[in-house]
This record gives structure tokens, sequence and C-alpha cells, in this order.
DNA sequence: ACCCGTGTTCGCTG
DNA sequence: TCAGCGAACACGGG
């Protein structure tokens, strides 16, 4: 489940498992027709059968996959995944049980299944013509990707100048900070040491700079704990709360120690943070 | 039963 | 044009 970090361990993995493979046949599911928006899950799967996986990128939290022309034609095929709030690639090989809410599975040349589990359907899945992504809005609109390209402090402040919403909701936005989400957002504030109910235009250019190094820094962080011994996702179920402030409402603050963590929400979202450390 | 949720889009207002 | 805001989508877990 996917901001940044979760969704780069996904591409990852993707690649891992399918670059070079070619999908034998994929199967997606009837019922789950939002997925697949726009056109429909049938369609979908015919036009995957038979191509072959060749590249497998990430731009914020969009995965891009290049699917070559199935009988050595110069026709691509692009697919975008966007995992929404509850989407996840699971890998299982022959014989293995398929996961619950399975909405759209790629079974490979290798005898491996890769499965979409989307329990919420806020995820999407649609193909690209000719793999010509840049065409595609949602793709087009997304700036440039922290991780790829950094975080353009004076970039950053420009669009911030503009901005009269609280600095935490204006972070969410993926034409300024493609792959930020609720976690990071939170994270990156308290690295920074910034209240996130201060008015973005109200940031100095210092202050933008300092958040931008904070964030990239919690995105390093987290790709670095998941990658661990086994890639993993971060929030399987017994799992410890990896972060410093998000879901920590009521703890001790991690840094002074002094204050309990505040959970407000800003823009119908939880946004966590330390009233002392936090200004 | 009730509340909460790592996301986006749509429609409305100023 | 655009910034801002609330509703909607859908389902499982605590």
């Amino acid at each position: 489940m996917p901001e940044l970090p979760e969704v780069e361990i996904a591409a990852r993995n993707l690649r891992a498992w399918a670059l070079g493979r070619r999908i034998d046949l994929a199967e997606a599911e009837e019922q789950a027709k939002r997925i697949f928006r726009p056109g429909r899950p049938g369609t979908f799967a015919a036009a995957l059968a038979g191509r072959r996986v060749t590249e497998v990128r990430r731009v914020g939290k969009q995965i891009l996959v290049r699917l070559e022309d199935p009988s050595g034609g110069a026709r691509p095929l692009g697919l975008i995944s966007h995992l929404g709030m509850t989407g996840k690639w699971l890998r299982r090989d022959g014989g293995e049980d398929a996961p619950s809410h399975s909405r759209a599975r790629l079974h490979l040349d290798d005898g491996v299944t890769l499965h979409y589990r989307d329990p919420r359907l806020f995820g999407r899945l649609r193909t690209v013509p000719g793999a010509r992504f840049e065409d595609v809005p949602e793709v087009a609109a997304l700036g440039p990707d922290p991780l790829d390209k950094g975080i353009d402090p004076a970039r950053l402040a420009t669009a911030f100048a503009r901005r009269k919403t609280a600095v935490k909701v204006a972070m969410l936005d993926q034409a300024l900070l493609p792959g930020v989400g609720n976690i990071l957002a939170s994270e990156g504030l308290f690295r920074a040491r910034l209240d996130p109910r201060r008015s973005a235009s109200a940031l100095s250019r210092v202050e933008v700079k300092r958040l931008a190094e904070a964030v990239l820094a919690s995105v390093k962080e987290t790709i670095a704990r998941e990658e661990g011994p086994e890639v993993a996702y971060v929030e399987e179920p017994g799992t410890e709360n990896p972060f410093l402030v998000y879901g920590r409402e009521g703890e001790e603050c991690p840094r002074c120690r002094r204050e309990t963590i505040r959970r407000i929400v800003q823009g119908q979202r939880s946004t966590f943070f330390c009233p002392r450390c936090q200004e």
C-alpha cells in the first residue's frame, strides 16, 4: 500500500518476478470493473496475453510496465498499475492458494502467477496503446520523482508560495511531490521540525529546503528498511510500527521525550505531530 | 455498532 | 484558471 517507498518495492518485486518473462495468459475479475476503468476487465486481460515484459518503472505512485508486441512486431503496450489504498502485487508458484480479493492474474511462462490483490478496489490497472505513458494525463501531471531526480527546494518554494492551505495538505499534491502520501507528509514535517498546520506560503526558503531534505531522508530510510533481509511490505499484520510519529498518537515524542504525539485531522486525513518540537 | 484507513476524483464555490 | 473544500468510492480490521 502505497506511498513512494511501498510502490518502489512493488516495482522492484515486479521487475524481479516478471522482467523478460512472457505473459501466457491474463485474467481479470468481471466484478472488479472499477479497477479496469476505462475499459472492461475482459478487454484488459485479452490485451496482455502473449506479451513479454521488457521494462518496469515507477513514477510517483504509478508503476509503468512495458509489454512488447506478441509477434515481435513494433506495437508495444503499456500497463499502468496504481495501488490505491489496498492494492498489492503478490507472487504465487503453481499449486499455491490464490490470495483473497485477487482482482487480476498474470500467468507467466515460468509457471509463476502474479496476483493483483485489492480488497477496497481503489487501485487502477490500465493499458496504454503504444506504451506512450507520457500521453496519459495521470502520468503527465506528475512532477519530477523525488527518488529519481531529488527534490528541488526552489521549485517547491515557488509552488508553496501560492498555497494558503496547510503545508501538510499542500505536500500531498502529486504535481509537487509525486509519491508523497499521508505517512511521508507527517514523517517529513516531524524530521524538519515544522508545524503541519502552518500555511505552505508562510514557510521560509530555508524551511522548505529542510522539508525537502527531510522527505527524501524518510523515503530512503523506509525503502532501506523494507528491502531488508527479504523484500517485504512493512504493514504486514503483527509487524511493529516503523514510523517516528505516524500512528503514534498518545505516545512519547521520540525526540524531546517530554510531550505526547498528537493526532489532528487536516483535509479529511490524520496528521501526527509533536506540539513541542514542531513550530 | 462504530470508527478508522499508506488515495484519488468529482462537483461546487469564490 | 485555479485554489480550496467536502463527498464519494468500498471493504476489512480494531
